[in-house]
RNA sequence: GGAUGGAUUCCCGAGUGGCCAAAGGGGACAGACUGUAAAUCUGCUGCAUUUUGCUUCGGUGGUUCGAAUCCACCUCCAUCCA
């Protein structure tokens, strides 16, 4: 099976500009291509990391990655598929970011021997001169046509400043240079990127005569169409720091029902054949399938020793045991009052399963919280420091753990 | 630059002098049912030593016994005119 039959088969493409020739490149080893990464966090995402696996695929088969940190675009910021324009981010916070992601791409991608390359476009953006840009570039866009893009379409109802309106230029001079000086023919990047990659493609056809051409990967949505790898407190980030290895694991194993398999088959790099084995998979067999997409995916991540810590811990959560692993707060002689004891709802607020002691009481009272597997029901109970001597866990729902030691 | 409309709690959106911590919906969270799923039903959703108090309705001042609501100025946004 060919690469790109394989990104076909796991519903990795979205759109391409040309089938055929991008066919011929990419299983060839024929193809440089760049995805372009807007360090927009100080972390790497899931989002991001679709893109990373895609990456590593396509140069196992020979082809040449570049992978492109956005400094420069990141100064703008775009507005594609956003209802409100993005806080700008003074370049200290951007520079930081693009250190993040430097390190942690550099373990998915091998950079060693030109076998890929980085680079970052705030080293020839940030010294553009405006009037030869407009000149040499402006001149050929058409703001008509720009307009009609649809990642400009939302954004026109409730209003685009010039500064994202120039996203898309700012993005297609990119692969107009990387095209001149390292010959990258093709883009990758998310499908909400279409538009933009297309400015490049069409940028160096009229500057140059050549043909470019670009792809995009299928947005990772759940059965609800929306995009997977956020939660309520935001992305699902792959800083161990941001997101705990078990936090990450979690994740996975809660999906959907309905999403399973096309996470399996989109993230993991398992054979197909062997996903094709679990499509048939129904009802709580399906929950085996979690696990091994959780599994996998936090593997891929953070490494093996650490997947099994994640798996390890989570079995035992659920099947009413205790585990080695858990997220853990450790109290010191402070956090209790003067009659040496705590409260339940302080002991909450400090392990950081709520935000607030309101919120703590509130799940005491509708009897969302547990002790050591004993349902509370007053939010007035308290605990000596002899409590904390053996195994001490809470429970916040059916999914909240935290177990507290003495520091 | 001019005219008009707007900015409300996580989001959408009501409220136009006291009965407003602020309707309704969405989302989130908790409970029941389950498979650590979905759907459904119930509860809940500013903070705190919770029969009480404190902070909140773009910002700053003002009027008033009392302001999300009235006035002034400012900031930002949309629409139309230039």
């Amino acid at each position: 099976m060919t690469v790109y039959d394989e990104l076909v088969a796991r519903g990795l493409i979205a759109q391409v500009t040309d089938e055929d020739e991008i066919k011929d490149l990419v299983n060839n080893g024929k193809a440089t291509f760049y995805i372009g990464f807007d360090p927009t966090a100080d972390s790497l995402h899931v989002g991001h990391f679709m893109a990373l696996c895609l990456m590593k695929r396509l140069q196992m088969a020979g082809n040449k990655p570049i992978a492109l940190i956005g400094g420069g675009t990141a100064m703008i910021g775009d507005p594609s598929g956003r209802t409100d324009m993005r806080q700008m981010m003074t370049q200290e916070t951007i520079q930081h970011n693009c250190d993040c992601f430097k390190e942690q791409m550099s373990k998915f991608i091998d950079f060693s021997d030109g076998k890929a390359l980085m680079v970052n476009n705030a080293d020839w953006l940030l010294d553009l001169n405006y009037v030869e840009v407009l000149r040499e570039v402006g001149a050929c866009f058409s703001v008509n046509n720009m307009l009609r893009a649809e990642c400009y379409k939302q954004r026109m109802e409730k209003g685009l400043s010039f500064l994202e309106f120039n996203y898309m230029i700012m993005q297609s001079y990119d692969f107009y240079s990387l095209y001149q000086k390292y010959g990258c023919n093709m883009q990758f990047g998310g499908d909400d990127q279409w538009s933009n990659m297309l400015g490049g493609t069409e940028l160096i056809r009229r500057k140059l005569g050549k043909d470019a051409y670009a792809m995009t990967i299928t947005l990772l949505l759940n059965s609800e169409g929306k995009k997977m790898g956020k939660t309520q407190s935001g992305a699902v980030w792959l800083d161990p720091n941001k997101t705990s290895p078990f936090e990450f694991y979690q994740y996975w194993r809660n999906v959907d029902d309905a999403d399973v398999l096309k996470c399996i088959r989109m993230l993991t790099f398992l054979p197909l054949e062997e996903i094709e084995k679990m499509d048939s998979w129904e009802g709580s067999q399906l929950n085996q399938a979690k696990e091994i997409l959780a599994f996998e995916l936090t593997k891929l991540v953070h490494g093996e020793e650490e997947a099994s810590k994640a798996q390890e811990s989570a079995r035992a959560l659920f099947s009413g045991g205790n585990a080695a692993n858990m997220p853990t707060t450790t109290l010191t002689a402070a956090d209790f009052n003067d009659e040496g004891k705590i409260g339940i709802l302080d002991l909450m607020v400090k392990a950081e399963l709520v935000s607030s002691k309101a919120e703590a009481r509130r799940n005491v009272q509708q009897g969302g919280v547990t002790v050591n597997d004993e349902k509370l029901t007053e939010p007035v109970t308290f605990y000596e420091k002899a409590a904390f001597d053996n195994d001490f866990i809470i429970k916040r729902g059916k999914k909240n753990f935290r177990k507290i030691i003495l520091g």
